[in-house]
DNA sequence: AAGTGGTCTAGACCACTAT
DNA sequence: TAGTGGTCTAGACCACTTT
């Protein structure tokens, strides 16, 4: 039932106003309350309505916190306009410092692998990457991390384990000079820093760490509010 | 249903790993199809499991690319930690530059407003902002929008005139001189600029305009994969 | 042919808001 | 009390994949 959608996009339904009932829709359309439900459904959580028990439905107005960016796009760009390679700069067992251990949630100087990457597209470097992991020699965890060569193998990242959780943050931040000789930028240049710790089943954490991008080719992008789906007539 | 996702945390299902059929579902939790059918389609959505017709439901295993980010976390941060004001520092009619034209779709030295905002946080200035909008006497856009003195209505911001949709792009930076100073940071400093370009229901672009965001104060996380909503074992 | 997800119907009932 | 959204049932039928 895009034509919701559409009609509010061509401002049939302005924001603030409220939609036909849904027992008024469903006679308009001649379809079954439970199908007028979900196309409600869809655009509700697509931010463009809000609904009240015993009100009605109503066009929500633009607000800018309903935004979402989706970091496939990120990864995206990362893969576009030629092959990246990965290339390993160094695997080293090191004891964790007081703020890995803190993340990690293990005794200060634990055995921990410490991986460093450089992503690669066209031999010029795009992305840098570090990572803190926890060693556990009953795990073949390390081994498949180690052999991680490919960009699909490095976003699935600890998938090769099966891990079902993580929690990222992006942050703005300028680059370090190893980060800035190793991206070719000038020290001091801005950067989009993803963090990253992911979880085992247990819930508790196994992996931390960074990727570094260059700002200059990156960005995240989204559109908010109707349209960009249909301005036409159609359904839903 | 949650206990479809506390399964998938704990590992009951595993990842790459398959679902009971709908219909083996359905029987174990004596629901209706369509029941069964809109948790799994929840699942699906939170990017959890996928489906293949005809072959069945499956675990995902954890993708990057999955993760969303949601800007109402960052606007959030703007309001919280105290009161928040709303500064302007010029409103002006200039015409309109060429890069100004050619985003507003309009001829370059037509009548734009300028308007330059300081957002403080108790007495500190977290946000500029610059914004272009295309003047138009016929409305009352621009009144509006100069009225505009608390954060909410920043951010709803030309929903006073119901602007339908709009466009954001993200990016790392680095502070210009009068940004700098404005925001009381050293020249260079990394900072978040996110522009936005939103539209009239005609789908005509009205306003242009970028948020500066200190880095320091400001960061987009998320939370990927299973669990984070349930470890127990309730429904759905 | 059998089994899978995907969509839909035509109602019933509940929770809430307005009057 | 009447009208609203919200949830659910118990089937039917379709599209697709596997064997």
């Amino acid at each position: 039932m895009n034509t919701l959608t559409s009609r509010i996009a061509r401002g049939v339904y302005r924001p603030g106003g409220q939609l036909p009932t849904e027992r008024q829709l469903r006679d308009e359309f001649s379809v079954s309350p439970m199908t007028v439900r979900r196309a409600v459904n869809i655009l509700i959580d697509r931010g463009l309505v809000t609904t009240t028990r015993g009100r009605g439905t109503f066009v929500r107005s633009l607000d800018l916190g309903e935004a979402v960016f989706r970091l496939q796009e990120v990864t995206d760009q990362w893969a576009s306009g030629g092959e990246v390679d990965v290339q390993l700069l160094e695997a080293s067992i090191i004891p964790a410092t007081a703020e890995v251990a803190a993340v990690l949630k293990i005794a200060a100087g634990a055995r921990t692998v410490y991986l460093r990457r450089l992503l690669l597209r066209e031999e010029v470097p795009i992305v840098y990457h570090r990572e803190h992991l926890i060693y556990d020699e009953t795990r073949p965890l390390v081994e498949a991390l180690l052999q991680v060569t490919s960009l699909e193998g490095l976003l699935r990242g600890t998938e090769s384990a099966g891990l079902p959780s993580g929690d990222l943050t992006i942050q703005a931040t300028a680059l370090g000079s190893r980060a800035a000789e190793l991206l070719r930028m000038p020290p001091g240049s801005p950067a989009f820093c993803l963090e990253h710790v992911f979880n085992d089943f247990d819930g508790k954490p196994v992996s931390w760490g960074w990727f570094l991008c260059r700002s200059d080719l990156f960005r995240l992008s989204t559109h908010v509010g109707a349209d960009r789906y249909a301005r036409g007539h159609e359904e839903a």
